[in-house]
This record gives C-alpha cells, sequence and structure tokens, in this order.
DNA sequence: AACTATTTATAAGA
DNA sequence: TTCTTATAAATAGTT
C-alpha cells in the first residue's frame, strides 16, 4: 500500500506486525461500516489477534443477532454422522496431537520464511519436523526417479536405441517408492500461506 | 474513493448501489484475507446483502468455528457450561478440522518448496527443490544436535557426573546426520501423510 | 467488465 | 501509539 510492496505473507518483525494489524484492523472495520452504510447491508466482522484478544463490529443491530441470523442462513450442515464413536478420551489425546503437530509445521514453515531466525524449536519439535523432512525428502526423489526414468525412455525412443547399460522396465520403476504421492498440481486455498 | 468524494450514506440509485456493493463486497473481504495473512489473526466475516443474500468469509477454518469461539470470548451472553467433557461428535469434528489444517499447512510447504506455480514440476525443478528439502534437513539435524548436546550437558551437570563414554565438545556439533536412531515422542499418524 | 482519475489506505520512518 | 509522507490500492464514474 504504501512505501513499498508488501508480500502476502506473515510480516515476521514482531513490532512491524503489531502496528499493521492496529492499522489494517481499523482499516478493515472502517470499510465495513461503509459497505453497510453505502450499500444497506448488514455485516458482522470479528478479528482475534494472534495471541486471543477480540475486536469485533456488528452493523444494524448486535452481533449475537446476526449470528442468529448467519445460522438461520446457513442450511446448517449437520453430516449424516458415521456410526462407530470415539472414545472421547482418545479424541482429546488425537486433538492435542494434532495441534503440537500444527504448530511445529507452522513453525518450520515460518523458520522457512524468516530465512531460519524464527522462534526457536524443541527438541520435540525438531524430532517432528525431521521426520517431516524425510518423509517429504523420500516422496520427491522418488518423483525424481519417476521423471527420470520417463526422460530416458522418451529419448531411448527418439534415437532409436535398442540396448543400454540399464535396462528401464516396470521393474525398476516398482523398485521406487510410490511415484504417485506427490500431488501436482498443488491447490492452494490456505489463508494463511496465501502467496 | 475515486472521481468524486462519496458521501458517507445509503446510495439512493440502485444500480449505483448494486454496483458498489459489488466491488466494496470483493474489496472487504480481500482486506479481511490480507490482515490475516499479514498479523497472523483469526477473522470472520459475514454479509447480508439489502435483499438477504449472504456472503461470508472465515480465515483458519470454519465460520461455525469461529462462531464457537467468539461466543466463547464474549462473557455477556449466557452459554450454558458445556465445560467438562467433549461431546464425540464434536471432537470428531476438530479432529477432521485439524487433519485439514495440517494438510493446508502441508500444501503451504509444498508450495514455497515449489516456487509457487503449482504446475507440474519439471526435472529442474525437482532436484532444486530436492536440494532445498537436504539443505533443511541438514539445517534441522545440526540443530537438534545442538539441542541435544546441550541436554546432555545440562543433564550430566545436574548429576555431576564428571566421565562418560562420549565427549562432548565442539567438534561433536560437525558430526552431522545421526539421524532417527533418536526415540520421538509424536507419532505420526500416516494417514496424515497421505499428500 | 474494463478503464482511469481520484480518493483512500497504509508502510516506513520519526 | 500517533503523526507524516510517499506510494500502493481501492474504487466512482464512465465507456
Amino acid at each position: 500500500m504504501a512505501r513499498g510492496r508488501v508480500q502476502m505473507r506473515r510480516i515476521e518483525n514482531p513490532v512491524h506486525r503489531q502496528v499493521s494489524f492496529c492499522k489494517r484492523r481499523t482499516g478493515l472495520l472502517k470499510k465495513a461500516k461503509e459497505l453497510s452504510v453505502l450499500c444497506d447491508a448488514e455485516i458482522g466482522v470479528f478479528i482475534f489477534s494472534a495471541n486471543g484478544k477480540l475486536y469485533e463490529m456488528a452493523t444494524k443491530g448486535t452481533m449475537q443477532r446476526l449470528i442468529e441470523r448467519y445460522m438461520k442462513s446457513v442450511p446448517s450442515v449437520s453430516q449424516p454422522d458415521q456410526a462407530e464413536d470415539i472414545n472421547p478420551l482418545d479424541a482429546k489425546e488425537e486433538i492435542s496431537m494434532l495441534k503440537q503437530e500444527i504448530e511445529t509445521l507452522q513453525k518450520g514453515l515460518r523458520y522457512v520464511f524468516g530465512g531460519g531466525d524464527g522462534d526457536q524449536m524443541s527438541l520435540d519439535e525438531v524430532l517432528v519436523l525431521e521426520k517431516y523432512l524425510e518423509f517429504w525428502i523420500c516422496n520427491i526423489r522418488s518423483y525424481k526417479m519417476d521423471l527420470m526414468i520417463k526422460e530416458i525412455q522418451l529419448l531411448r525412443n527418439k534415437n532409436n536405441i535398442k540396448f543400454s547399460l540399464i535396462t528401464l522396465d516396470v521393474e525398476i520403476t516398482n523398485i521406487m517408492p510410490l511415484t504417485t504421492t506427490i500431488p501436482y498440481p498443488l491447490t492452494i486455498h490456505n489463508e494463511i500461506f496465501q502467496l
């Protein structure tokens, strides 16, 4: 917006981030109000800061009322429950585990984005991140092998080569771990990492 | 905002109003997303047009979850305390949401490494990606070693141990990959890794 | 839906 | 936070 373009990713500098948050929060609420007034719309906005503080705005009436209206207008998607239920304790455990994994991934991403100087990671987190990386590198290598084999086959066909030092056949491709595990093209719909 | 100031009141001309609504609605949602990404905030917006149509956006997760969070963080309004146990259905929902978030994070990482274009990766690109991953894992391992050595030294000091099987000094940190023989505390569910 | 002339929003610096 | 200011973005009116 001013004095330089801004990359659409988390602002790493905490001071800059806080200042931007303040300014943009104000701006967003102002825009919401304007839209409501100019175009006769009813608008609710709520913003949770990174450390959990809530800022809200409801044009025309209260947020409560707006939420009620929202609830009504959403054809409440209640999934046809899957019969088997989970033991609440297991569920809690799994939830907390997944949350921890998410934290780790986020830290890792920040680490990448921030060029490595973000928050300090704990040993546990580092170990988890290492696992992820090993998994990814495994996948990327099998994908690479796949590409290379295809390339070689293509070249051989072009040059009508019948013999060669190595044999490329089904066996070889099957030696490699699953080549299809890396889905491309990638679809990014995530707001956190909107680039 | 352009070609003339706008009075801050309902636009009377219905055509103008509709056009402005469309433009500003888009702008508002864009701003919300930007704020969320740049400043790591969690934001919910809903807009009811004058004739009742709903437009919404929830950054990070679903609007349902955001509304729940909102309800919790507003002390004023009653919310018959469901504190203690988790309803198995809620738990399931949360688990699936978290898994989705993990998947999204992974997509984000792949996107970053993939250079952001979302097309099939060429061989060259894959090779670059592999290099990145190798580099990162190398760093992570070195950092891990660092942490572990510090931990061990701490423990030794606590127990006043003078001698031991291995010597910890600067050299050791440079002996890099001591790969995965370390027991790691978190279980990584395989289904999470389905890329 | 596009195009611009303007107004607004805001990043950086103080 | 708040002010200033140079610039990037949004958008009102028009085609």
